[in-house]
DNA sequence: ACACGGAATACAAACGTTTGTATTTCTGCT
DNA sequence: AGCAGAAATACAAACGTTTGTATTCCGTGT
């Protein structure tokens, strides 16, 4: 007990260099695998240095070379499997480029957003990556960043990585009309309708059916419990009731389901009900969803790739992405009258 | 387009002294707000600094302070809502003092452990946190860390931070027992047997009922949904057939589930499954599972504190934790003969 | 008028690297 | 042996802060 090993000193260049017999900038180029120090040093170096314990100090080789080898990433949900799944494709592909990312949490608030790029911008980051972002885009062009930004699924912003929005949505209708239904509802979220993808390729995919919009057929999830039960109950006070249902993403999918299963109606027999987001439950639970799976590795892969170009001064060419694949599993079928 | 504003050099310290004719160092005394300067510079000062867009260069003055105000947590599972929990609750008490956390995850491969400790350790973190660590204890000891580490869950550790990995599920074991339940069988993760702690509890819980324990009983789950059909032919297989499974998390217990439904076996009516976590969707399922909450982020805040309590040399105060809350809801019920 | 003391500010060194340039040390060639 | 040229290394300045100490400036009391 009470080893006090705490005032440790941090072992510097300076220190292998005495224990060396060489001049510091000797060390560091012997490190960097420099040719220009002869391979017998080099390699003494390098033992003495593991010996050591050497730990290169990050902040001096940030100030003096002027970056520091770091790439924020503002996660607004960390809750959420997707943004672990793009993070991931991140990390992957920066490792390629000796860069690393370091990760702020800001639970999609505004401010705890702006405090992020605050705290990346003093750490030196050599580029900001922003999924989803809550900030308006003008707080993005204001900040007269030093740094090059890449936004992820904004297509409005100067450098972004994205996918079709909508397309994944479309395949989702597509398939439920091929199904043969023709009274669909549509599950929102907490996005205004306007600037919903989602809700526009629901619309879209009516309209070229020819299949009127009911506004009725609208319900909106706020994460909830009870939002679920409200939504069951609205639905079933409908006549005619809706044969399917597209949901704005899988946790209301599995919600509504759960709802309905209480109230006695069965997906998918009674009701066809379909999500979005492809979240690891959704495969496991009764009945399995269909679903959309974004590609959010390839995406993140891809965000690291354009901030490179960016950095360069190089616009990105335009990224391809693959498409959001559908994923039909058991929570959809034939509606009851079709059959 | 092609608005060059890339190479936008930094606001320093200096340029601020410049345009307001003092010495950089009162300019850094006015931005700490120290006394020692006069009112009228300080407002000035910082009116200049803002206007100028000035933000600090954390590596400069990381270098001279010897301590960067930051952070590290070691993140196993980003795509574990549990961690994310945690996450927050370690910010929410590090932002309390004046401290940030930065995130690394590791996809829990000991490899990317290392790295991450050793990203961390470049950046001159002042403390490490981290959570369920996949290096051997030794590798931290030996570690001669010139840093304060705070382990979560790992009670053998020099410092950590635990709540009682064994109370929740005992008490998930006595209500499937208070419910009538003689046969349960366990479903164990991924660690070895020795090591889980809910696999003590089970046993624990069964040999303080004079209940024998079998082997044949004892379930192993990898994730999969192969794994989950698996283990559900494995238990209809059985004769006699267990009344009630004990799952040692909510995926699994879902992935049952659902498999035992396939298999037209309805839960909790002819089977009874606990799991554990908590997570988001298990209240949502069908049917809403009775499972194990753990207080994830008061772990988190505590853990920062005792972080605190550790890089100021005295040794943190037995931390005191909430217990895991069990909750009760409908994926367990009385054994059909006991009814 | 003078020294005194405190308030306000300026000076300068330091933190641990990197890197351009100068210097030394080799090597091979005549 | 002498020398050019290359190879290896040393020197020194710089990056942007912070902080201990020195300096200047002021108002006050005598």
């Amino acid at each position: 007990m009470a080893d006090q090993e705490r005032p440790r000193k941090r072992v510097t260049i300076k220190d292998i260099a005495r224990s060396a017999g060489v001049d510091p900038s000797t060390v560091t180029r012997a490190l960097q695998g420099s040719e220009r120090v002869k391979d017998a040093t080099r390699t003494r170096v390098a033992q003495i240095a593991a010996q050591m314990g050497y730990v290169p100090h990050m902040a001096a080789r940030t100030l003096v070379k002027r970056r520091s080898g770091l790439i924020g990433l503002v996660i607004p949900d960390m809750t959420n499997p997707f943004f672990a799944t793009l993070a991931r494709g991140m990390e992957n592909e920066a490792a390629k480029h000796d860069l690393r990312i370091v990760i702020n949490d800001t639970l999609g608030e505004e401010a705890a957003e702006r405090e992020a790029i605050h705290l990346f911008l003093e750490l030196d980051v050599d580029g900001l990556l922003v999924p989803m972002a809550r900030c308006p885009q003008a707080y993005y062009d204001e900040l007269q960043s030093p740094v090059p930004v890449v936004h992820i699924n904004r297509p409005d912003a100067r450098h972004h990585v994205s996918c079709d929005r909508m397309q994944g949505s479309i395949e989702i209708m597509q398939h439920l009309i091929a199904l043969g239904h023709r009274a669909i509802g549509f599950i929102r979220g907490p996005a205004p309708p306007g600037q919903e993808p989602k809700m526009q390729a629901y619309r879209q995919v009516l309209e070229a059916h020819d299949i009127r919009y009911e506004p009725d057929w609208i319900f909106r999830f706020d994460g909830s419990t009870e939002s679920s039960a409200h939504i069951a109950e609205r639905l079933l006070a409908l006549s005619p009731m809706p044969t399917a249902v597209f949901a704005w993403n899988d946790v209301s999918a599995i919600g509504l389901i759960h709802a309905l299963r209480e109230r006695d109606i069965s997906v998918p027999s009674d009701l066809s009900v379909a999500g979005h987001d492809n979240i690891q439950l959704s495969g496991v639970v009764d009945p399995p969803l269909t679903t959309v799976a974004w590609p959010m590795y390839e995406i993140g892969q891809q965000s690291v790739r354009s901030l490179l170009s960016v950095s360069q001064g190089s616009e990105p060419r335009e990224p391809r992405i693959p498409a959001p694949r559908l994923i039909v599993r058991a929570s959809t079928s034939g509606p009851r009258a079709a059959r």
